[in-house]
DNA sequence: AACTACTACTTAGTAATACTATATAGTAGT
DNA sequence: ACTACTATATAGTATTACTAAGTAGTAGTT
């Protein structure tokens, strides 16, 4: 899909929040779901970027993990803060959705 | 609802772009409308930013008209490549939509 | 006349976020 | 050696919503 740049704002932190959430994974691997999943534009660099960032932030643990395939692999799983976030992001995004049909709905 | 800013980033422009589409409006009553309708932190410098920004873009046509209550105001109607803009909006959205439910659904 | 409140528009500066571009490095097959 | 794939890192850029402050018209109150 083009042009969801900025619509991601917001957003695709909380989707990798829920995928991390879903089950341990890494930046490739995250990298790899969301483009398969449609998001093309998505390339490494912005998902690395948003782990750096979680983890400031303190929503995750993380760790290092050998790969038979390449280099060492950094796993995350969300702690409890990690939890609070996400169920925040979909409280926002659920919002978000219903005012988004209301006016689409809209007649004048 | 709190912490909305960022999840608007892409969202706000095609929210206004809907509103003028169902009739003639202008800045003052279009944040109005945004706050009525439960978006609190939208004040009036964001939506007139968009306005400059769409009107720019040239996805709208604006006249002015003499208020009763106040100083001039300036009306806003959506023109072809406005209403184009529109669609195409809408269409990001719904993929967008549906893309969060698949992920807010899986499991592993 | 001075004030407050509401209507209505303007704009310079800031913060947050996703993307661009490039780099580094391990493993495996040809 | 070369290529492809796996895997992480980060400096710089563009876009966008918000902050904050200002200007200005109308109407009612004191």
């Amino acid at each position: 899909m083009k042009d969801l740049t900025e619509m991601l704002k917001g957003v695709l932190e909380g989707v990798i929040l829920q995928k991390i959430h879903a089950g341990e994974t890494y930046g490739y691997e995250i990298t790899k779901y969301l483009n398969d999943l449609g998001f093309d534009d998505i390339v490494e660099g912005t998902v690395y970027t948003i782990l750096v960032r979680i983890e400031k932030k303190g929503l995750v643990e993380m760790e290092k993990k050998k790969s038979e395939l390449g280099p060492t692999r950094k796993f995350y799983t969300l702690n409890s803060k990690g939890e609070q976030e996400l169920e925040n992001f979909w409280s926002r995004w659920t919002f978000l959705e219903g005012k988004m049909n209301e006016i689409r709905e809209q007649r004048k």
